[in-house]
DNA sequence: GAATTTCATTAAAACGTTTCGATAAGATAT
DNA sequence: ATATCTTATCGAAACGTTTTAATGAAATTC
């Protein structure tokens, strides 16, 4: 229990140094020595103590991973997986850092890099006004956000990963469109969120596009649960005006106004039809199936966390990288008559 | 940028011991030393190197995390953010090991234990057979099971957090019996995980206390997605003699069982009755309102990680911890008649 | 007022590695 | 045979803290 590279050293007779560069396979080592460390090694079932290889080394190899407790709940999970799968191959720790306000998020943040913890940061969700990330940029420190940055001058110069919310947003709105929609609704999420005010802007600009006037009573705030979506459907579905149409610019939301257009005696997609986004596990499964736009999340996480291990070591990865989505038609929508 | 303590020493004009002490607030501090020590701190803008601090202190503190891949998605990132919660006000970071296999995990974390990375360990997801377990409570090493350990030996000895799976099953079961169902078909988890295997067992034992024989063509393993639940509900509906209600153990397969029950032309619950568990935000919001039973989710894992740190700090917290469900009558059940 | 205790501070050792410069031995070139 | 270059190994410094034991000054006791 607890043996140290001094105790393999002394069983190996050899010095301290011999140990380590074994450990960490350098040239130039007989392979005798080599054998006989590697041996005294498993004899003394000796791990070195990272914390110590650290220290001396330079660096703890991890990276942190910072997700408002706002984030999308649906898509965290994917979106670790994939950034473990990345790192376990580089051996890197994954520290998380979910915190609960922003101003706390800033200020752990900057303590992980100060003191040294963390070597690179990956951000889950970028805000319309993000200090923090201006803050790392300043520092110069690797980071890579998930999701588009808005301000303008750092677009262009912080390294991120996303999907084109825009243009796949006009997709939905054009489609619709196409089938004889004028009176779309928006059920979005706060836009404090860049990816939520960006969707938004899809829903707003297909209109224009299209020359057809945006009927602003029409776009709802649908927070972030399940619940708030549903209250938000029931309002658009209960105005005066009602729309034939709701894009949700969340899977989750689109199925809480499933259940405002069930209970208020409607039928999808006969009486109005219905596109979410995301396109979670679950829409494959509502009824009608849900039609929705793809996004490729565990790709999301791979190429966020491949770019920030290519900061890490001093690589320059492309600034930034916009992934395919996929617009899939599935039951929800039908053409108005 | 980077000064450390012998910095801000020189700066301050006293010991490196003396700045150290400040650090961690000692006692036997002339408040004029003080005041001089943190004023070069602040002006240096020290921060502390917390690598070196758990070198030279003896430990860094965080705790791990272990979670499958296969671990139940809805509920993973409403327990991280509840350890979290715990764990920043302790001051610990939190390590994340998503890994692959189980070999790998085992590997990942005995290596975090003996490179002293982490101080305790989480686990999330307890297997039937669990070596990991097994071997962490070899180790003596503080760590804490969120859920039922099942090792018969084990279970009185390994810290762990839980509710009572057996009982809410059965008591979701006897519903369905009271309110006359005699055919229940059952949805079930992969049950080479505990608490999956535990709520098929409720469904048997329920059965078994009605003296209503279990009939086993019922019982339908989910597997872990939503479109695998669905198939299972597919099998169970259409064979000879279908099932007049279902049980399953997860509110994501009922939701996929609802999908399939819709699609053959059933009505729920005028046709076939429908329970789920864990109660999530969706659940609310199916059409029926499912009926389930609600699990505390953020509160088990605040007691988990609370319960860890007593272990971390050498005190003698219960050894299990049942924390009470609530069965959750909504719309998805009626009486057969 | 000498002996003892308390208080504030310090110097130095320790934590367990990595890494740099030195060294000695063996191989190669002249 | 001598000088030069490799190769394998080692000792010691370094990484940035904490902590222990020592020291000296001030306060208390008798």
């Amino acid at each position: 229990m607890g043996s140290n590279i001094k105790d393999v050293a002394k069983l190996a007779n050899v010095s301290i140094s011999t140990v380590s560069r074994v450990i960490n396979n350098a040239p130039n080592l007989q392979p005798e020595t080599k054998d006989k460390v590697l041996e005294a090694i498993k004899k003394l079932n000796f791990k070195p103590n990272r914390i110590a290889q650290s220290l001396g080394g330079g660096a703890f190899h991890s990276i942190g991973i910072v997700s408002a407790r706002s984030s999308n709940q649906a898509f965290v999970p994917n979106i670790l997986q994939s950034i473990a799968e990345v790192a376990d191959e580089k051996d890197y720790e994954i520290i998380l850092n979910n915190s609960i306000n922003e101003s706390k998020e800033i200020e752990k943040c900057l303590s992980m890099i100060d003191s040294k913890v963390v070597q690179g940061l990956i951000l889950l969700s970028s805000r319309i006004n993000d200090t923090l990330i201006e803050k790392l940029h300043e520092l110069n420190f690797p980071f890579v956000v998930l999701g588009k940055v808005l301000n303008e001058y750092l677009a262009d110069k912080v390294y991120s990963v996303d999907t084109d919310n825009l243009t796949d947003c006009k997709e939905a709105i054009h489609y619709l469109i196409n089938l004889g929609h004028r009176r779309i609704g928006c059920i979005h999420a706060p836009i404090n969120y860049v990816v939520s005010k960006e969707r938004l802007d899809g829903h707003i600009e297909a209109h224009k596009e299209a020359g057809i006037p945006v009927d602003y009573s029409l776009i709802e705030n649908g927070g972030y649960t399940i619940n708030q979506a549903y209250e938000a459907a029931l309002k658009l579905l209960k105005c005066k005006n009602p729309p034939t149409a709701i894009f949700a610019t969340d899977d989750i939301k689109a199925i809480g106004a499933y259940k405002a257009i069930l209970e208020l005696g409607l039928k999808i997609p006969d009486d109005i039809s219905i596109i979410g986004h995301n396109n979670y596990d679950m829409s494959e499964i509502t009824t009608p199936p849900l039609t929705t736009i793809d996004v490729p999340i565990p790709q999301l996480g791979k190429v966020a966390t491949e770019k920030l291990f290519d900061l890490i070591e001093g690589k320059t990865p492309p600034v930034r990288t916009i992934l395919e989505t996929k617009f899939i038609v599935r039951g929800s929508c039908k053409r108005l008559n």
